[in-house]
DNA sequence: TCCCCGTCTGACACCGGTGTCATAATGTCG
DNA sequence: CGACATTATGACACCGGTGTCAGACGGGGA
């Protein structure tokens, strides 16, 4: 089985190389009996053209890179499947590329993964996507970017999100609404910009029902499920006893179901727990755990769709034309399961 | 700032581009004087090469795919940071590549991945590492491969495992110690190999123990948590009821222990549950999971790095010099959680 | 001294595409 | 009908490296 080049296909079909490119990249003035007599050509010999040449001659790989670090594996292959689903769709295909946010030579390694595979773009995911620094990096070095999940939204890039604020509002709202008063409420990592929204969420809740914020009732957390065992610890040995916890994510509010098992309280009798990313394991304890979907893989997959639109279009021709800063606020979903008791309808 | 070429390296250190293309690849027959300038050329321009062209020239891409249809995101992250790991060890990065086993276009889309990706090698995961026709497929088109947990050793090519029966044996045989001698049984996906093999411990640890085989303790699972939720109904309302249930992968056993504890059962007192794989569910729900661990980092990390052994050394002259068979086993090891009753030491 | 041989180096083609530009063929308008 | 714009096509350089080969150079043996 021999190679079929581009120069296979401009002999066969009897037309210079040129032309074969002209009717692979759709460019016009390509008269319509040459175009057939090319396009049969591709079919006959079975030809797919080299993206590596491609490449190097237009100085594109086709692959865009996902950086993240992230101890939830599923909120990762969420990620991963929505970008994958966007980079299929557009020919393109997704390098993974995992680093530590606190590695002092966070911007080395990048820097490194920009020069050894040529990526054409990054999607930044949490806790990323609002890391200041990088941000900068990427726009001096003009690599193009996109963000999933970012809060600051004041500047001119694609971003995509879920409103985390408005999530951790709703099921605040609906612990008050259940009766609780006394709510405790397990942050996350600091990090992560999502900590602060959920948290702020939390406040305006209580707030808008005229319930005071106890900051006694609130503990720091990472997202870590053994931070949520830590929090728990303490939440659960405060006197009088909290009846509502609401941990910023599902790890620690399976914690905190855990711990609360093994002190015999009944949930949600007892004490009502709530999490937050509907992650498996939400659905996967019992009592399941009432919980904020957030649209992961759809968030990622727009964030990657606009990236490489951005991506194409800087590609030809008139550097900047209208470069639109693309912000997409998409909304998470109140879960409820047994955690806590089921919301007044 | 300049684009560095190989080209700049070459005029600056007042050598030809093959000399600098000499020293990059740690060719012999450079002088040390020589190869003193262009380092410091190197150095001074800060010149990374251009992995496109390189490519371009040599047939190659240093992109490895990992390909992948499993629904344990767990699972799934620990391969790919494992591969990872070994990648960027080696200067290659790592592509992903989830696609559906049962699609009838699989050939077509691993070819198409083929095509529009050039990787240099791909590592198959399971329920792949065992797929005869694509195996076959990958030898006939010569793309170098690695399969990771995959069960048929008898034939030529990289594969890295675990012992999956072995350990699905200790774990049953740990029942049995126990004091257990009805012990169900849940079955993972017929699609893959690892089904049988813990189904194969399972047998041998009872026949070992003079302990008789009932076929109706044996539910078919999926390896979903679904699939478990649904064996365990059967299994729970046997009469008698099996004093223990082994389920060969933790998602199942943790729908196990959901259903046993809304029946009011206490684990491990009425019933004993195991697990399989050390999934992240196992130490996160009451009570933790007595399962197993497989080093899956490491054996992807193994996997890859023969992988890249093999394609490193396909690249330079002699085909198929000593292509060494490479099959290696790596131990399984078990964890006793509180799902079962303490071991007796 | 001459010849042979190994070491070191560069010129040049090549990988498989794309960009630029010249040129031929066709159409348009005064 | 000639001047000129427009469409269609190919020749050729180029992207940034690697492979091949020939030639310069210095040392050892006859």
């Amino acid at each position: 089985m021999k190679k079929i080049t581009i120069n296979s296909v401009a002999s066969y079909a009897g037309v210079s190389k040129k032309t074969v490119s002209r009717v692979l990249n759709n460019e016009p003035n390509v008269s319509d009996v040459t175009r057939e007599k090319v396009l049969k050509a591709f079919k006959e010999l079975d030809y797919t053209p080299n993206p590596i040449a491609r490449g190097l001659a237009r100085n594109r790989s086709f692959i865009i890179a996902c950086l993240y670090d992230n101890p939830s594996k599923s909120y990762i292959t969420r990620l991963q499947s929505g970008a994958l689903e966007a980079c299929h769709e557009h020919g393109f295909n997704l390098l993974i590329h995992p680093c530590e946010l606190r590695s002092q030579a966070l911007l080395d390694n990048i820097e490194q993964l920009l020069q050894t595979s040529r990526v054409d773009g990054l999607v930044l995911t949490p806790p990323f996507s609002d890391h200041g620094e990088l941000v900068a990096f990427l726009r001096q070095k003009k690599v193009p970017f996109a963000r999933v999940a970012s809060v600051k939204l004041d500047d001119e890039s694609i971003s995509v999100r879920s409103n985390d604020e408005q999530g951790a509002f709703e099921i605040t709202e609906l612990l008050i609404e259940l009766g609780h008063k006394d709510i405790a409420f397990i942050k996350g990592h600091p990090d992560h910009s999502a900590t602060e929204q959920r948290f702020n969420g939390y406040r305006r809740a209580l707030a808008e029902h005229g319930i005071e914020y106890q900051e006694h009732l609130v503990e720091e957390g990472n997202f870590s499920y053994h931070s949520g065992a830590d929090s728990a610890e303490t939440i659960l040995h405060l006197d009088p006893r909290p009846t509502a916890v609401f941990a910023s994510n599902d790890y620690m509010a399976a914690a905190v179901l855990k711990a609360a098992t093994q002190m015999d309280l009944k949930v949600p009798d007892d004490i009502a727990i709530a999490g937050f990313d509907n992650a498996p394991i939400a659905r996967h304890i019992w009592p399941g755990l009432t919980t904020i979907a957030q649209p992961v893989e759809e968030m990622t997959r727009l964030a990657v769709e606009h990236l490489i639109e951005q991506i194409n279009q800087g590609d030809n021709g008139d550097e900047e034309q209208q470069k639109e800063p693309l912000q997409i606020t998409l909304e998470a979903k109140l879960i409820c399961r047994e955690s806590t008791a089921a919301p007044k309808s």
